[in-house]
DNA sequence: TGATGATTTCACATTCATATAAATTACCGT
DNA sequence: ACGGTAATTTATATGAATGTGAAATCATCA
C-alpha cells in the first residue's frame, strides 16, 4: 500500500495524526538522539555506554533517553547497577532505514 | 539491502551524516511543514493554497517553504503572480510513507 | 546500615524556533 | 507609470529545547 501515490484519504488520515507525527520526528530530529537510536538497533546499551559512544555528559545523555521513553521508543531494563536501554519496537528501525538509504547511499533513480 | 539489520558499517555512514540527517529531520518535524508536503505529494500548489489548506498565515507559510526550501525538499516556480511550490525529488515521499505507515495504519504484526 | 556506583531530576543559562506585523519586492492589468 | 495582488524578508517578541553542574534516587554490595 501506499507505494505509489498517498490518496486524499490517507491525506486526512496524515492530518489528524500530524502533530502526533511531528512530535515523533522531532524525537529523531536531534543528533544526539538519532544516533542513540542507531546504536540501539544493533542491541541494547546502558546509559554509560551510550555516554561514551557518544561522547556526551551522562545528564544529558539521559534527558536525551528521556525524551525517546516519552516517546514510547526506547526502554528501560535494570540490571544490577546498570540499565540497559532497548528499542521499544522497529519504529525507529523503519524510519532509521529510510535515513539510511536517503543519506548513506548513493542513488542511481528514483523508484518511487 | 537493510532490510533485516542495520550493519556496524552502516552505522558508521550514519554517523557521518547525522548531523545531516538530524536537519533534515527538523525540517519535517514542525506539523505545518509536514502538512505542506503531504499537500505537495498531490501536486504542486501556490503559497495562497498552502495557506487556506493550512488555515495559517502567509508570512508563516512562506516561512515555513523558506525552510523546506532551504534543505532542498521543495522549489518554487512562478507563473504570473503565483509561486508554485513542489516536492523536488521523492525523499519527502520515501519518509511520509514510513510516517503514514506508522501512524495512520493499524498494523498486525511487525514484520521488519 | 553505610558506602558506592549508575542514573535521573532539578534549576539555571543559553541558544534555537516560531509567529506576527510591517516593510519590501515582483508581477500584472489598466 | 500606478495600483493591486502574491510572496518574501526583516525585526521583534515569545516560547521551546538543550546542556551543565548540583542534588537527589535507587539498587547493590560489603
Amino acid at each position: 500500500m501506499l507505494d505509489g501515490d498517498i490518496s486524499d484519504e490517507d491525506m486526512e488520515k496524515m492530518m489528524t495524526s500530524a502533530c502526533d507525527a511531528s512530535n515523533m520526528l522531532k524525537a529523531l530530529s536531534h543528533e544526539g538522539r538519532l544516533m542513540i537510536l542507531c546504536h540501539l538497533v544493533t542491541g541494547e546499551k546502558t546509559v554509560t555506554e551510550l555516554e561514551e559512544l557518544l561522547s556526551a555528559r551522562q545528564a544529558a545523555v539521559s534527558q536525551q533517553l528521556a525524551r525517546l521513553r516519552l516517546e514510547g521508543l526506547v526502554k528501560p531494563r535494570r540490571d544490577g547497577k546498570a540499565i540497559y536501554y532497548s528499542l521499544t519496537d522497529d519504529r525507529p528501525k523503519q524510519i532509521l532505514e529510510v535515513i539510511y538509504d536517503l543519506f548513506c547511499t548513493v542513488k542511481a533513480s528514483g523508484k518511487t
